[in-house]
DNA sequence: GTCAATTGTTTCATAGCCGTATCATAATGG
DNA sequence: CCATTATGATACGGCTATGAAACAATTGAC
């Protein structure tokens, strides 16, 4: 099942979430950073920073600062991989679980809105 | 019609839209910013600081640093209103319809990718 | 054991955003 | 007129993100 959606929708769509994400003032991530997010919970494991920052385009700073910022709100958690320990593994956490769970829930409401 | 869509499959349209966007290297929006420009382009005009400001629930600097940010990559403009000069009148450019075109096209092309 | 390669982090200098408070300009009302 | 109100912009101090470069820790090859 394909999902139809017609390119102003889209926009309305996008327009909703931020606006209601923008009011909301909680849990503010960067672009960067949602997809960073986005990329431990949808895709499978296990998630290191280098594999993460060659799969964004970026430089490993800029993973290794954005876990330093959903570390700090317990979205993810990070561990020594003990096979090798100079990797980092990144892990899920509940909270970034339950985050996401309603950001999906949100995006699925404004959807059902969204004018015909 | 409404738009069909579970939670996984928004997450997962936010996850393919975030990544092509981060990947890009080009425009690169705050959240605010994002949706400041959305407003413009969505909603029927004259936009105000003012408006946009009450509309997002944050303060005007936020506003006018956001259409500084996006007047000088040429997405919006800003005009003295004349009939009352301490009011500014935002306005569309070409520009920034055909990148907002653009953002419209790439989320449904990512939403026609979505696994079933 | 030693040296090179790999991984993630930190440092550095720069740039941007934020909210509060203040400012300059313009309209309004007595 | 002059005081008051309204609008948008700016100054300020603080915080955060950025890329490049240097760094420490670990592994592997010889």
């Amino acid at each position: 099942m394909s999902v139809r959606l017609r390119p102003i929708q889209a926009l309305k769509l996008w327009h909703e979430v931020g606006l209601t994400m923008v009011r909301r003032h909680g849990v503010d991530l960067t672009s960067r950073q949602m997809v960073v997010l986005l990329t431990i919970y949808l895709e499978p494991p296990p998630h290191t920073v280098r594999g993460l920052a060659q799969k964004l385009g970026v430089t490993k700073p800029v993973i290794t600062r954005a876990l330093d910022a959903m570390g700090d709100l317990d979205l993810v958690s990070r561990r020594r991989d003990p096979a090798d320990r100079r990797n980092v593994i990144i892990q899920r956490t509940v909270r970034g679980a339950l985050f996401l769970e309603e950001f999906g829930d949100l995006i699925v409401e404004s959807a059902q809105v969204l004018a015909p």
